[in-house]
RNA sequence: CGGGCCGUCGUAUACCGGUAGUACGUCUGCUUUGGGAGCAGAAUGACCGAGUUCGAUUCUCGGCGGCCCGACCA
């Protein structure tokens, strides 16, 4: 694996947080360097940010093709024309578009979901039930033209979101598929370290389905209120919270209210786009039926703000090992001297033959500012070398959320890393 | 979109109707090196526009921008 000098990242910690910034998650992201803020709303990721996301991509990649999705990726940029079968381009209708003019003429919308151009495009690939089901996704920047951006990388203009939608040939096709789009969502959620605290909500379903499904894990920073069952750990968006839906759900009266973010959601389309545009097949006896649709979202950079706001600490980031940026952050104090710096380049080596990915702080700086780089930035798993470390012939290694660190053979360390 | 607060180096602030100072951070050099060190030096700022005025960072108006509450969140 890779072995990145910090004295040549590009990026620079911050010891304050920049004023503009109230939300915990943003605060922490950049002044450890994994964000920039652009605008209001409006985000860059840096190579630490980067790394981040590719490992939460990855992690949703591996859970939707677990369950047969297929990875396209589709244009942002967006033909009216498409919108309006649906009637989902004026804004009396869809108030967040972000819309531009083509200089040779006409309109363009920048995509804030892509059910329309999707369920077009697969018109010209599903025509029989032997093409079905099929399940088609991307990760992909959105845009949304919100009145408000706020909390920080959680509620942006431009943000990236994994959609996938299903393509059934009837209801029950459907609902064997949603079933396991659940189940992998559960996966990707507890592989992100977020399984403690999200929880399947019952939220408002829309036109073909009592419910619609989201996934709220609970945080302070979230807009949403949930009410948690005691009894079997799913609960109800404040939304729909009603006698009639806890009766219906079978729930009795003990809840918890909590503030929870919206990691995902997953609903029933039903007929709704593949009847206004057209996404039929034939059946078996050679009738024309209209697909039968889902749709699953999730955001990663909502992800990587949930993420941050749920398990950071006083002292910064906690990245769960599944997403980290590194799996090791290798720590040089005395780097000034060739012989420690050497045998710390020689263990950061060793560690990438292991597997590994090693950040290693070769600066030039005070050990003070290297260990609160460390803690802020969140590596699980922290190594010094130092002359003491090599006078005692071992590695000291201390786990970020550890209270202490330990002396330990190179052995130990690896040891540690894969548990 | 309704409401509120607010725009002075990166951050926090000070002063002032006469073109801006301090601290921390940043940069350079030297010394230092186990939880943000010392010395020396340096760079960096009045959101934009109009008006009032001899003169505006300061006063007035208008934009733009930021944050927060609400609404919204396919």
């Amino acid at each position: 694996m890779t072995v990145t000098k910090q004295s040549h990242l590009f990026t620079k910690t911050r010891r304050e947080a920049p004023a503009d910034e109230t939300a915990k998650n943003a605060q922490l992201l950049i002044r450890g360097g994994f964000v920039h803020k652009e605008m209001a709303g409006v985000y860059d990721l840096l190579p630490l940010g980067v790394r981040v996301l590719n490992k939460i991509n990855g992690i949703i990649r591996e859970e939707m093709n677990a369950v047969g999705g297929q990875e396209v990726h589709l244009s942002a940029l967006q033909n009216p024309e498409t919108w309006k079968t649906t009637n989902r381009w004026d804004d009396e209708v869809v108030d967040n578009w972000f819309k531009t003019e083509l200089k040779a003429g006409g309109m363009l919308g920048l995509g804030f979901t892509h059910e329309e151009p999707l369920t077009e495009l697969m018109k010209n690939h599903i025509s029989s039930y032997r093409d079905l089901p099929r399940a088609v996704y991307q990760i992909q920047t959105k845009f949304r033209n919100e009145l408000r951006a706020k909390s920080g990388i959680m509620r942006g203009r431009e943000f990236l979101m994994k959609d996938m939608y299903s393509f059934s040939s009837n209801e029950a096709e459907h609902l064997a598929f949603y079933e396991k789009a659940k189940e992998a969502y559960f996966n990707v959620f507890r592989r992100v370290g977020l399984g403690e605290t999200t929880y399947l909500t019952f939220a408002s379903g829309g036109s073909f389905s009592k419910f619609s499904h989201e996934f709220q894990t609970v945080t302070e920073a979230g807009e949403d209120t949930i009410y948690i069952s005691k009894e079997n750990k799913i609960a109800i968006n404040k939304e729909v919270f009603t006698d009639e839906v806890k009766k219906d759900l079978g729930l009795g009266d003990d809840f918890i209210e909590a503030k929870a973010v919206e990691v995902g959601n997953i609903f029933t389309l039903a007929t709704k786009f593949s009847d206004a545009l057209g996404l039929t097949y034939k059946d078996e006896t050679g009738e024309v039926k209209p697909v039968f649709m889902g749709s699953y979202g999730i955001g990663p950079t909502r992800l990587i703000g949930t993420i941050v706001e749920t398990l950071a600490d006083d002292k910064g980031i906690v990245w769960p090992k599944s997403v980290a940026p590194y799996d090791v952050h290798l720590v040089v104090i005395g780097s000034e001297k060739p012989d420690v710096a050497t045998h710390a380049e020689k263990i950061a080596a060793d560690l990438s033959v292991q597997g590994f990915d090693v950040l290693l702080d070769d600066r030039d700086a005070r050990t003070g500012e290297k260990l609160g780089d460390a803690d802020l930035i969140g590596i699980p798993m922290r190594v010094v070398i130092s002359e003491k470390t090599m006078a005692e012939g071992k590695l000291e290694a201390k786990a970020r959320t550890a209270d202490a660190a330990s002396f330990m053979t190179f052995d130990e360390v690896v040891e540690a890393l894969k548990s």
